[in-house]
DNA sequence: TTCTGACTCTACCCGTTGGTAGAATGTTAA
DNA sequence: TTAACATTCTACCAACGGGTAGAGTCAGAA
């Protein structure tokens, strides 16, 4: 009872406990702050949902903005780790952006990356808060214009504006996050592979296309 | 400097007057919940932006969840407006859907559209507005469903799945809303007509796709 | 046994903000 | 001149919610 189960620590050194329960916190904020919003989500609310006491989370956290930061650290991280794991391989443009397109997805279906992209409006986070994040995503917007470029000069991608089709690309599978749902019939994959067949070849049969 | 410029009344019925000055108001506030976020902005703000009064807003308004909802609402009536026009029509389920996302790109590059895609998560209304408003939007979502499923039938579209494959085009044009600028170098249309080319041929090259 | 750290409980502070009251002002039209 | 309306100004209330203080509790280590 003093230690909820969703944060239980098992044997681990007191660092690596501490770094459970942080997470453990992390995650229960991102699923609520989902769920209701995070304006309409009081620390309090975080506290009971964890069975908690409210300065429990000020143990652990700064205050409530840190939460929100921290929750899309996480899922910032999340983008990157993939990213460099996709860069790994030695794909053509397009083979890459499939993967990049794969993990993508993958984050966009979990708590921290929902959070992520719900959760950039302006007035969410210190505008210093905001800065950091958004060089990171600065990073995967701009990896993925290189790609389709990458592509396009490979003949793997059609020519075509590779700013343009990036936020195309993005604004579908943003979405996703919101109306994901994990006890829905699709998961991360299924979608992923859904769309990646629609931008791969549109939705108008090839007989049918002038010109 | 009793009424000023922005919801300035000229020669009409009190009735019409009024119904400016309300609009006026939901313009303005409109454009302030995008640049600054609804919940970042107070009633206060709204009016000194304005140049007018707190209880200024509330002779007109309700509330403040009362301004976002007609906000949403007329966005909501635009699309609608929209949706009609482009059945008058009598084309391919593809030639209509093109015209459909056409409008849907204007709508969502105003004020009010893009109000309606940034305020629409959880805790921004009221349960019952929310409702309200959505089965606006569900009609919507479910025309577009309708149109694609024509499509198919008449040969105008390849055989997909209408219900992700409309995700996939509302992820896309609703994130417009999130990086549209008005003093961009791309308006509506041209955003519309490039997104529209890439859903309708894809972006691998014909000759490079398999099978 | 005692110490320490982790945590709870209760209670409170205080800033912000939605919303209202009510009197005063000005403009217009009868 | 007067009545009606639109609007401002000032002031205020009440609720909420972030954040903190401080004393107490409990488990485990030494």
């Amino acid at each position: 009872m003093a230690i909820p189960s969703a944060i239980a620590a098992s044997e681990e050194t007191p660092e690596e406990s501490r770094e459970a329960k942080r997470l453990g916190i992390l995650k229960a904020a991102a699923r609520i702050f989902n769920e209701r919003g995070y304006h309409q989500t009081s620390v309090a609310d975080v506290a009971e949902a964890l069975g908690v006491s409210k300065p429990f989370l000020y143990y652990y956290l700064k205050n409530k903005d840190d939460i929100l930061f921290e929750c899309l650290r996480i899922a910032t991280e999340e983008l990157h780790r993939m990213l460099d794991s996709v860069h790994a391989a030695d794909l053509s443009g397009w083979d890459l952006l499939v993967r990049l397109l794969r993990g993508y997805a993958q984050v966009m279906t979990t708590d921290f990356g929902i959070c992520l992209i719900r959760n950039t409006a302006p007035g969410f986070l210190s505008p210093q808060a905001r800065d950091k994040l958004w060089t990171g995503r600065r990073r995967l917007n701009s990896e993925v214009e290189r790609i389709i470029a990458q592509g396009i000069a490979d003949g793997s991608i059609r020519n075509c504006d590779p700013k343009i089709a990036s936020f195309a690309l993005f604004g579908a599978f943003n979405w996703i996050s919101f109306w994901y749902r994990d006890d829905g019939p699709l998961n991360a994959q299924t979608i992923a592979d859904y769309y990646i067949n629609l931008f791969a070849r549109g939705i108008v049969p090839a007989d049918v296309q002038e010109k």
